[in-house]
DNA sequence: ATATATTAAAGAAATAATTCTTTATTAAAA
DNA sequence: TTTTAATAAAGAATTATTTCTTTAATATAT
């Protein structure tokens, strides 16, 4: 999306198959839950309409090797997306800007499922500071300095007005955080080292109504 | 993302290049607030941090053209990017599912900018219907159906819970909605005219996570 | 006026991603 | 056991996207 990183020598799996492998362990959960043990790559393609070759590809990343008119062990391909993607392991968040956006994400209870757990929110206003969603207290935005002075966090979820995100997003780069996950649409100017995934409403947006045009001619 | 929609003869803009182009919108907007009449595409480079060349060739799917040693007009880029992207028109569209996910975006002013307009939202929970946020009405489920009849909406935007995603999307097709923005990790199955944005948390999850394990070696 | 530096535009090259082709493996059928 | 069909894996070809290079235009300075 925006400046690509490069920090790492041997050669990253690409984004667009990144993006794609949660589809496959969704997918794949769902077959295994039927009771199947085995599943090929030309079925996976059917399923989810996409070419075999580019399943095969993608799974590839993980490691696990398929057997010849057998296809995949679905139990240790699951488990190795998994691992790869971080999914089975608990990676602690913190939330800034308890607003809107915010709460529904505090609610969200399928972050567990993709590997985050938000552990505190944290926010300015006071109407919002001392609440609690879906189990997560909302913080007084200065706790943070000292919370995580004690604790490892290392993702942020960005939730706050656009005007403040550029100093909230300092601020968190400076206790310590080094992947944000940005929701607002502030094009946020950070070291290299720290990793932002930008959520932009309005990438999406603007794909829609234009393809919406397109086909419209 | 799922599967390539290639239903227009003339060859479509990319979608890099589509995600890219509200940013540069927003940017121009901003500094041509400032007063800034001509800026040239190294600046804007400089400042979205990109390569001035892909600057200049995203800008041209627009048809405006810049001036050597001038640059481009901000008030004429902005004016045609807005067209192009349609975000200067009132898409009208629908909402469903009126969860915690959805009001968030009942609540979101900004959807206005981006050329969305949610006229009404529908749910099944009683303790929903009849509510409003945002200046928006919660309506029953079923009103769904005979209001399509009256105004001709091509655009739904889908937060029900994953299960029901398939169904509503059936039906929401059937009500003659074009284009779906889905926010549930069901993986559509409809028609291939039907346009489906897929605004994947788990993919964004997944490339966040996998960076951030790359950038720790 | 003339020269100079800047820059958009067009095209070429390089890189990335996807799709196609071939090969080798293996389970099941004959 | 031998044959057959299905399929993963590896690599080639294609296609898409980005980056680099050249060219032409033009405002500013000399
Ligand atoms: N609401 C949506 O559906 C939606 C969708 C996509 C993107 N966004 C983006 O998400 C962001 C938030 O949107 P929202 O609708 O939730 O807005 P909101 O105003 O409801 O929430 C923002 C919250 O941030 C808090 N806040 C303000 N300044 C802060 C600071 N310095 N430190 C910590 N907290 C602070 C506010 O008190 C408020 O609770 C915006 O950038 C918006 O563009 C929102
Ligand atoms: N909450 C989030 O932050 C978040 C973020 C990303 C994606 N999502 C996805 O968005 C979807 C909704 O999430 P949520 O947290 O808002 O859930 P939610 O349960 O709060 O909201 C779902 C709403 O849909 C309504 N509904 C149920 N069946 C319906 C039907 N057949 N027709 C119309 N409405 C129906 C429910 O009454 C409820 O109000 C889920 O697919 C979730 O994975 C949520």
């Amino acid at each position: 999306m925006s400046l690509k990183r490069k920090n790492n020598k041997s050669t990253q799996v690409p984004e667009p198959t990144l993006r794609r492998l949660p589809g496959y362990l969704f997918f794949l959960e769902k077959v295994r839950e039927k009771g199947v043990i085995n599943i090929s790559a030309p079925t996976i393609g059917k399923e989810l309409k996409c070419d075999p070759t580019q399943v095969v590809k993608d799974l590839a990343v993980t490691g696990i090797k398929g057997k010849p008119r057998v296809g995949y062990n679905t139990y240790e391909l699951c488990h190795a997306l998994e691992e790869f993607l971080g999914f089975n392991r608990v990676n602690e968040a913190f939330l800034i800007g308890a607003g809107n956006l915010g709460t529904a994400l505090m609610a969200y209870q399928e972050h567990q499922t993709l590997g985050i757990k938000i552990i505190a929110a944290f926010d300015v206003n006071e109407d919002k500071i001392g609440k609690h969603v879906g189990g997560i207290h909302v913080l007084e935005y200065n706790k943070l300095f000292h919370l995580s002075n004690r604790l490892d966090v290392k993702i942020a979820i960005l939730t706050t007005p656009n005007n403040v995100a550029q100093d909230v997003a300092e601020d968190l780069v400076n206790c310590g955080v080094k992947a944000i996950w940005n929701f607002t649409h502030c094009n946020l100017d950070l070291p290299d080292n720290i990793i932002v995934e930008d959520i932009s409403m309005s990438s999406f947006a603007a794909v829609l109504l234009r393809r919406l045009n397109d086909s419209e001619e």
